[in-house]
DNA sequence: ATTCCACGGGAATCGGTGGCAA
DNA sequence: TTGCCACCGATTCCCGTGGAAT
């Protein structure tokens, strides 16, 4: 059935961005002065998760350095400090990486001397750095300009001086969600690329634009698991049935990767808390402590504190594996999804 | 009113890595 | 080679907070 799964990958750039026109032309205009070798202007964009802000500033990048000398650099920021930042941007830009040991100052050295010709920068997922530190650094080196990502425009600006503050607001746009109707475009596009033709109809790909609300990241997903469903059952198209299921499996594919990505001490949390159903904090802390000799037989890791263990479950919520009902003492912890199982031992244990 | 208890912020600390100078 | 230093991520320690239980 999926002809092609890189067409569902997050990272798939399309060759054509589809309703976001006006978005595509505000960026032009403000990396125009590059195409001369001057400076980019900086910019900063906004909107909810998962309209296409990351994919946006891709391909136009992609798309400028197809004609233009510029060089570019994507940091994802989410908790990255500020040197982690200037270490991710050496580290795009041709030359060596510096070595973990580098003093910050002495990266933001080696940042000036590297930028001689014009760089544009991204800094995705913005709201995740603690402080403004890292543009305050970046905008600093000449022939350097920015590009923030961020989810709630009014927040950054207000963390910034009003010097940085002007800089960014010359070019600032948001990006709402898309309409039933253009994300419903945005799927069929994918569908004709990933999919045999006329394995979905046009009525679907609506109800899956319309169930995700506009968010593209979700669509794309759900399209994907209602296919890999189809396939399983081995229909020749997807039926609404496949459909009606694609969302429950593409949140449970999320979760999944979620856990998979976390440390061990992360998934035995989970776990326990996954066979407990509904547990209290306390109860939590002595099923670890009774268990933590022979789960963490073998391995490396030894096991946490209570302080730590809160922190990792912190984590977990986060990540939208476990949630918390309740307050102080008396909140409950439970996964969100039982079906999503971190894959570790502890039959023998329990 | 007081006690209890878990949360979570912040500072201190630990352990591992790697450059650099003696 | 060896000792020293700076980095960083993870962890521990300390403690203020606040709502339920007593």
């Amino acid at each position: 059935m999926i002809a092609d799964p890189a067409v569902f990958d997050d990272e798939h750039l399309p060759r054509r961005l589809l309703h976001r026109e006006a978005a595509v032309d505000h960026l032009s205009r403000a990396w125009e002065p590059a195409l001369g070798g001057d400076p980019a202007h900086d910019v900063l964009i906004h909107g909810p998760p998962g309209v296409g802000k990351t994919a946006l500033t891709r391909h136009s990048l992609q798309k400028l350095t197809g004609h233009a000398d510029v060089q570019t650099a994507h940091v994802r920021c989410l908790g990255k400090t500020t040197a982690g930042v200037v270490r991710s941007v050496l580290h795009d830009l041709p030359g060596n990486d510096p070595s973990v040991n580098v003093p910050r100052e002495d990266l933001c050295i080696q940042l000036q001397e590297r930028v001689t010709s014009p760089v544009i920068v991204v800094l995705d997922e913005a709201d995740g750095l603690p402080s403004t530190d890292a543009l305050d650094r970046l905008v600093d080196v000449e022939n350097l300009s920015s590009v923030v990502i961020c989810h709630d425009p009014d927040e950054w600006l207000s963390r910034l001086d009003g010097r940085l503050r002007r800089r960014l607001s010359f070019a600032e746009f948001g990006l709402d969600r898309y309409s039933v109707d253009e994300l419903a475009d945005i799927l069929e596009a994918r569908a004709n690329l990933g999919l045999p033709s006329e394995s979905v109809t046009r009525e679907q790909l609506e109800v899956i634009a319309d169930e995700v609300a506009g968010v593209a990241r979700n669509g794309i997903q759900a399209l994907r698991q209602a296919a890999l469903r189809a396939e399983e059952l081995q229909h020749d198209r997807i039926t609404d049935e496949d459909v009606s299921e694609s969302f429950e499996r593409a949140k449970r594919h999320i979760r999944e990767l979620n856990l998979e990505s976390l440390p061990f001490h992360h998934r035995l949390l989970y776990e326990l808390i996954r066979m407990g159903d509904g547990l209290e904090a306390g109860e939590l802390h002595d099923q670890y402590d009774a268990i933590a000799d022979q789960a963490y037989h073998g391995r490396e890791q030894t096991p946490i504190s209570e302080r730590a263990r809160r922190t990792k479950i912190s984590k977990l919520v986060e990540y939208d594996l476990i949630e918390v009902e309740g307050k102080n003492r008396h909140r409950v912890y439970r996964v969100c999804d039982r079906e999503v199982v971190a894959q570790i031992l502890l039959n023998h244990v329990i």
